[in-house]
DNA sequence: TCGAGACTAGACAGACCGGTCTGGTATAGT
DNA sequence: ACTATACCAGACCGGTCTGTCTAGTCTCGA
């Protein structure tokens, strides 16, 4: 891919940033194809032969975000060494996102809310999904949980209903409760 | 209102036993008001003189399933006497939910991801949440909790999270972990 | 017996949906 | 100079959406 300046996206990442923003503030099905292109300044061929069809195009939206989860919250827990520390790294990255003045609750969560059976948006959550879980597990384990997988899901637990919790209780805070559960989990774990 | 046998339901109660097969099923921007009407086998005059518009169905809909949800809770919580027993009811009542057959996830955040901002959907949702928190609230304080609101805020938040993750990780047990973190959150919470 | 109210069936309007297709332009490699 | 590629603008297709309207049926109380 050629190196372009920031007004030279291609129109796959133009595509893109539009969905993001659309999708995200106002839902993939009531978005429709018109207002990404418009806002991409796309013609709708090129969108059809880019991602072949709006659920494709909806499945590329999610696996950004999770790539640029996955990046960001990688990034906040290398930078502590114990695996408690670390776990308490997952809880600050998503307190930060609670707090973005634009959040609309987890992408995946509402993209998954209204989709068909077996739509591709099925497999770009169990992605996520999976990924957070396992990342869970590994600290959970490396922190000397007795039962990792049971603490992992628990802490699973905490980060969704956080997520709910912002978005429909208009409370960007919803993490700080979130995090200090997490501490009495994982302290209780330990024994 | 005139007392009726089962086969003969209003066309008012038939339509909101089609929106809550329906809605909840399938999504409330997915299905259309036709199939609704065709459900209750009811003509679309109908439906508009008895709610006005789509979106005071949906919000009548999530009224219902609010009661619904609160009548089966309370009286769970009330078969039990100190205020730890009744709190733990309320996941005992949840993960009932959760096991059933058709579960689709809270019906509230389905319908609110997609929902625009002010509509009537949002009012529906602001009264459960509220009376839930609320009722938290209570047996936290009840209990002894040292800071009751923050108790149940967490309580809330793996109430919250276990719908999710039944739905999203397709496993009906996720009120289980959410059960023993309540037990332990309400234990650490006494101090 | 008559008339009000609740109901049904279904046409219709106007907008919007996802998706296809035509036609034309700009650019880059050979 | 030729061609392949990437892209744009927008007409167009069949279908679906919410909501309105007409016209007719049934029931029940005065």
């Amino acid at each position: 891919m050629a190196v372009r300046s920031a007004e030279q996206l291609s129109a796959r990442e133009r595509l893109l940033a539009a969905a993001n923003e659309l999708f995200y503030e106002e839902g993939v099905n009531t978005v429709g194809i018109d207002r990404v292109i418009e806002r991409a300044g796309v013609a709708k061929a090129t969108l059809y032969s880019a991602f072949g069809s709006k659920d494709e195009l909806i499945r590329a939206y999610l696996e950004q975000r999770y790539q640029a989860r996955r990046e960001r919250t990688m990034r906040a827990v290398e930078k502590f060494e114990t695996p408690r520390e670390r776990l308490m790294a997952v809880f600050d990255t998503l307190s930060e996102s609670l707090s973005q003045p634009n959040y609309h609750g987890c992408a995946f969560v509402n993209a998954s809310a209204e989709a068909r059976p077996g739509s591709p948006i099925e497999r770009a959550v169990d992605g996520y999904r999976g990924w957070l879980r396992g990342l869970l597990t590994q600290l959970a384990r490396e922190a000397g949980a007795a039962d990792p997988e049971r603490l992992a899901w628990q802490l699973h637990l905490l980060y969704d209903g956080a997520s709910v919790s912002a978005r429909m209780d208009h409370d960007p805070g919803a993490a700080f409760p979130a995090r200090l559960a997490a501490e009495a989990l994982i302290s209780a774990a330990l024994d």
